[in-house]
DNA sequence: ACTTACGAGTGGCCAGACCACTTTCAAATT
DNA sequence: AATTTGAAAGTGGTCTGGCCACTCGTAAGT
């Protein structure tokens, strides 16, 4: 019979550990020779348990400091698979459309979402806007991400927009800043589909620029 | 300067190896003693790395035999994941949103787009219905993922559907079949808003069979 | 021809040893 | 007294070599 594999084990006791010990993320762990002994294990073998967790991003270690719970907000998941959706060379067009659906329920959330009240933050892009001051596409976009309250969503959004090209880490151009507007106000009205037919208005006129300029690497 | 970690280097490595030898799922891969050698590295720094790829379900270890390149992913990865981080319903909310949002762009993708001709896809979904043949909820949601042609949003909504908990892997049930036909059917007649609708009032019955189940473990 | 036993090869696990790095704190210096 | 320095302790990172448990092919024995 084959014995179930013991650094699996050791993952089921520090997971246990970790919950009995009310350990937070942010947390210090024990360190690795400390859980050996406690576990009686081999440190190698303790190891190989806390590789597996660090690729999947529970847990964070720095050499000469130790082994933090991190905060799994921030799974890796994503980040993990995308070595995977990358390696298939997957058009551009794909990424833009997948981005752009996620910003869209994102609009509808922050639209319809009571208990999010993103005033705060339209009044600061307003004032910008009107000051002249410069404005990062992405800036924008990432409040709105930000403020829907789905940090999954916010993180493949984070993966994408990084391999969206240029366009987005531009400043909102001159004429570029009137398409803003309506969806500044429609946002502040908590006006839905007005909200995203203004946004999908803007970006579309972002991707047509983007056509213009030709790819860049 | 804090060096890059060494086992993710040996992950890379073995992708490489795998990808340049053309080792396909189910093959053998060259033993630890072996790997080590030609990588220069220490065998339990290698075993790190294999452990890990191993968490991740894309290979496959087998005592007295060797190390093989699984074919099918089985990721021990949900497993472990699920234990750790969607303890808190917020993350388990958070990636039941975001594959329904991926769920609804392929849907309007599918109805909008003259090209995507899915007619055979819905024809069989309808005898299977009519024969009283079990269907899996996942099954039919990933013909539609596929149709719509994005191929990044099937590989994200994938990842999602394993994280989406028992639910989706069940047949679909007796009074449910009832709640699928009006999806077919404004499929067929392409008609974009009661296809998302429709779609969404059978999202929203099995989520709510999900809460009432409770969770387990 | 069939069965058995052995040995080579494999992954699983462990102990011990360095190394590189960070933090701490007491001693030395100013 | 305040500051700087540096040595020590503790941590993760890596390697070596060893032993065990298991699988499998094959040579030896029947």
């Amino acid at each position: 019979m084959n014995q179930p594999k013991r650094y699996l084990d050791i993952v089921s006791d520090i997971r246990d550990m970790i919950r009995r010990e009310k350990i937070r993320p942010g947390d210090r762990i024990p360190s690795e020779r400390e859980l050996a002994e406690t576990l009686q294990v081999g440190r190698s073998t303790l190891r190989e348990a806390l590789r597996s967790l660090e690729l999947l991003g529970l847990i964070e270690t720095r050499r000469g400091e130790g082994t933090f719970l991190s905060d799994h907000r921030n799974h890796k998941l994503v980040e993990v698979l995308s070595t995977f959706i990358l390696q298939d060379n997957q058009s551009q067009e794909d990424v833009w459309q997948t981005r752009l659906v996620h910003e869209v329920a994102a609009i509808r959330l922050v639209c319809q979402n009571e208990a999010l009240d993103g005033i705060r933050v339209w009044d600061s892009f307003r004032k910008k806007l009107e000051s002249e001051e410069n404005i990062l596409r992405e800036d924008f976009v990432r409040e709105v991400m930000v403020l829907s309250g789905n940090r999954l969503s916010l993180k493949i959004w984070f993966l994408l927009q990084q391999y969206s090209g240029n366009p987005y880490a531009e400043a909102v151009s001159g004429p570029e800043r009137e398409l803003l507007k309506p969806i500044l106000s429609a946002l502040e009205q908590r006006d839905t589909e007005l909200a995203i037919q203004s946004f999908k208005s803007w970006s579309g006129w972002i991707q047509k620029r983007r056509m213009q300029n030709g790819d860049d690497s």
